[in-house]
This record gives structure tokens, sequence and C-alpha cells, in this order.
DNA sequence: ATGATAATGATTTTTATTATCATTTAGTAT
DNA sequence: ATACTAAATGATAATAAAAATCATTATCAT
């Protein structure tokens, strides 16, 4: 099951990789493979002491420039919160989704809510604006917090 | 009109200023004075740039860390939007909204949707999540860069 | 007027990300 | 299999924004 979105998630990567005419490399595999494997939410420098522990000679810079081709597939895209480093969020067979966000321990719940989405499209279209894609963002205090 | 609301987010800033056992310097009146009267939306260097011309001998350092006191005191909101420098918004006397951002040209267009700002209450609670504050940004493309 | 300390301005540091560049490697053509 | 072209890598430097440092200046309660 997991490994069936792991194929589909390397093969849009291969995909993509071959379309522009860029080359197959055993760091990309690996890198790939690691963020596919790692958490939704990863910072480039936990993915890069990862990907050491599987490729030791692997640079810093490889690994970063392999995260912005994921973005470029839009296989990941980065997440900003505050003056955190930027994040990186797995895109791939997971729909749009919004984050609540708490402001004590930083944890990130993904939500989604239909509702909220088309009266975006509203607001959008009323504004003679085109969305094209969007940022919600809840901050707040989450139930783990609110209980200690 | 304008005055009014001049008045009034000076008091503000000096409220706080007071409160906190700070200090007024001719730096910190020029600063805010021109805060309120640039445009919604401003860089530190642009301020920073302005602010020059009252008053050479300061420094931007100056004006980074009174751009970072009106934040403090609510006055001021940072915006970052992708790679581009944090902006500040005026907070004062303006109602929360949210923005529709041209990923064209970079306008920022304010909105506001109370069905919208309810039902990310209701999300939030459905998550056992106290929302604090919440941030909505719509990217896409906006009405002038359509019909170019 | 004085003293304590906050604020300033110049500068340096920090930190994340991007760019550079010599070398290596992949993939195609021969 | 060999050679060639160009992309990718890894190490390092550059960039850029914001924060920190620190000697000096200015504020303000006394």
């Amino acid at each position: 099951m997991d490994n069936i979105n792991k194929k589909e998630f390397k093969s849009t990567f291969i995909k993509y990789i071959e379309e522009k005419g860029l080359r197959h490399t055993k760091q990309r595999d690996v890198i790939v493979d690691a963020f596919f494997s790692a958490g939704r939410h990863i910072t480039s420098e936990e993915l890069f002491n990862i990907v050491k522990k599987k490729y030791p000679e692997i640079g810093y810079a490889t690994v970063q420039r392999n995260l912005n081709l994921l973005c470029k597939c839009s296989l990941a895209e980065e997440i900003k919160i505050g003056k955190q480093k930027t994040r990186y969020e797995q895109k791939y067979g997971n729909t749009h989704h919004d984050h609540l966000i708490c402001l004590q321990c930083g944890r990130l719940i993904e939500v989604n809510d239909d509702k909220i989405e088309k009266l975006q499209e509203k607001l959008a279209k009323k504004n003679n604006f085109t969305p094209v894609k969007h940022k919600l963002e809840i901050y707040g205090i989450c139930a783990g917090c609110k209980s200690k």
C-alpha cells in the first residue's frame, strides 16, 4: 500500500527528470526515497542527516538542490512558518489541506474544509481574481498543550 | 480624519512605550510617523529610505528595531510572501483581512469574508484547537494582469 | 545636575539558501 | 567498449536579511 504510493511518487519524479533531460543519479535515488519515507514536514537539514546515513559522501547542496527539484515537479512544497527554517511537505497523493499551527509546541495539524475552499473561490471571483492556489494557516493552542 | 487615526496610532505606540518603561526618542517619533504615512505594506529598507530624508543620521538598525517594536504592540505585522523580503503591514484601526496575491505583478489585495472567518473557528474547534489568529493567502492572477 | 540605563548607529555575526567551479559521472553516439 | 558532451556533485564561497554586539549618546527619574 505504502509501497504503491512510493512507486507512484518515484515514477512521477523519474518522469519529470526524463522530460527535462536531466539525469538519474544514485544521490537522487537516495534523496527521493528518504524524502518519501521521512515525516510529512521535514527541513533540508533533517533530510541531509538522514540521507548521510545511507550515503555518507553526500553534500548538503545536493540535498537542497533535489528538494528544490521535488518542489518544481510538485512532489514537495515549501512551508515557511514564522522564523523557522523552510520545511518541505510531501504533496503526492495528498489532497490540498490547511494547517493548524500550535504556537506553543509548533505542531502542525493538517485539516480540510470544503465549504471554506468553495467560499475562497467565490471571494476571489468577486474580486475578478483567478485563484491558482492558497494557503490557510490557523495559529493557536493545540489540544495537547491545553491539557498541560 | 486621517489625523485622528494618526493620533490614535501614535498614542497606542506611546502607551506601549510607557508601559514597558521604554523611552521617547526623536528617531522613534520620525519612524512611527513615517510608517503610519507610508503605504500599507512597506519593507524595512523602504522605510529606512523614507526616514533618512527627515533624519539623515538615522541607522538602519534603528528602523528595524522600531519596526519590531511596532509589531510587538500590534500596530504592525510581518507579512512574508515567497522569497520577497519581509513587509510590515499597518494594523491599527484595520480589521482583520486576508490577502489576494497576484503571482504576476505581486499586488496585494485586502479582502474579507465573514463566513470564512466563522467556518475557520468551527474547523479549529472540531480539532480541539483554540485559534488565536490566522492567515489566508490566495495566490492567482489579478484583474489588471488578466487584461494585459 | 547626576546617575542609571535605554537607545542609537556602525559594524559584525548569524543563518538559511543560492551560486560558483573544478571534478566526476551519466547517457548518447560512435 | 570508447569517447564525448553536458549535467550533477561536493566543497566552498557568496548573498542577503535580520539579529546581535558594543562603544557612545541621550533620556528621564531623582
